[in-house]
DNA sequence: CGAATTTTGTTTACATGGAAACTATTTCTA
DNA sequence: TAGAAATAGTTTCCATGTAAACAAAATTCG
């Protein structure tokens, strides 16, 4: 009973319980998964996964209102601020406010900020599908396609 | 050519291209509606999902040592620090330094923090299947059993 | 029209979480 | 066994990201 009695302490079968199967703990050891095997790689090439994939996506919509970009990436305008602010501050971004709607910033790729993109663009797309480890080819389809279901991303826009 | 002659700047149809197959974009979007449909419905009752989950194992393997539990769940050992003096001082937890290493602290629930654990489980336990919308029941399953696969969580422990 | 409301983005103050440096204890090794 | 190395946790400082309050411009509506 006592709990300096029972000998061994507790080893490296940790029970997790219904928790296991819970989405939110799931999606979140996946991320930092991802997130460790991403800057063991690559973060040493200053390459950060917010900021690139915010370039990029202007990259395929240039002059896309700010707003629309924050709420496409699930980005919350005040933090949207400051990483546009540090593109521009950077070369990468141009900000222009419309005539026609001098409330709203349009974003734009410098030729810096294209060449930035064209160049990671190996190394942030590639560098997933060895995390992959524990799935084959057929699963990781699989998952990735759940998971753009789940986030309401039907066609692969 | 000129941006202000493009009449139309941006709708609704933004191109993600093939970033919407990345497996680290994708997981961070998930992970952010499972979070906003957490705290819409849960966070007003006290209960923060890392906080919980914390408690949660600790109930399932009471005396775990406090780094074991920092890796089991990915959290860093500062970041250990600050959660676990936070629920002593919420009196949920208790630390325990045993005799035979005196580095290592040892975690149990107080009564105080069983009963939080057992009050608010089927809250947390329970807010996410709703989440899975555009996922039928099989589908939800399969999402789950492949992240535990990712996780390298082979059996449900 | 002109006041009230909405939309868009910024600023400020704070919370979350991690890296690096540090302390204490234990284990290894010469 | 004494010194070196490893382990466990804490502290300090910093980066990331959010909420709340704000400012400016556009829209609504009485």
């Amino acid at each position: 009973m006592n709990k300096a009695m029972q000998g061994r302490i507790e080893e490296d079968k940790v029970i997790f319980g219904e928790i296991a199967s819970s989405i939110g703990f799931l999606l979140r050891l996946a991320q930092v998964r991802v997130f460790d095997a991403f800057f063991d790689k690559l973060a040493r090439h200053g390459l950060k996964p917010g900021e690139f994939t915010m370039l990029w996506v202007i990259g395929l919509n240039p002059g896309i209102p700010q707003g629309l970009l924050a709420r496409k990436l699930r980005i919350k305008p005040a933090h949207m601020t400051k990483l546009v602010q540090r593109a521009v501050d950077a070369g990468r971004l141009t900000r222009t406010v419309p005539d026609d709607d001098r409330r709203t910033v349009l974003l734009t790729l410098t030729p810096d900020g294209a060449r930035f993109v064209e160049e990671k663009k190996p190394e942030f797309l590639g560098y997933l599908p060895r995390e992959a480890v524990a799935l084959d080819a057929g699963e990781f389809e699989t998952l990735i396609r759940l998971l753009q279901r789940f986030n309401g991303m039907e066609d692969a826009r």
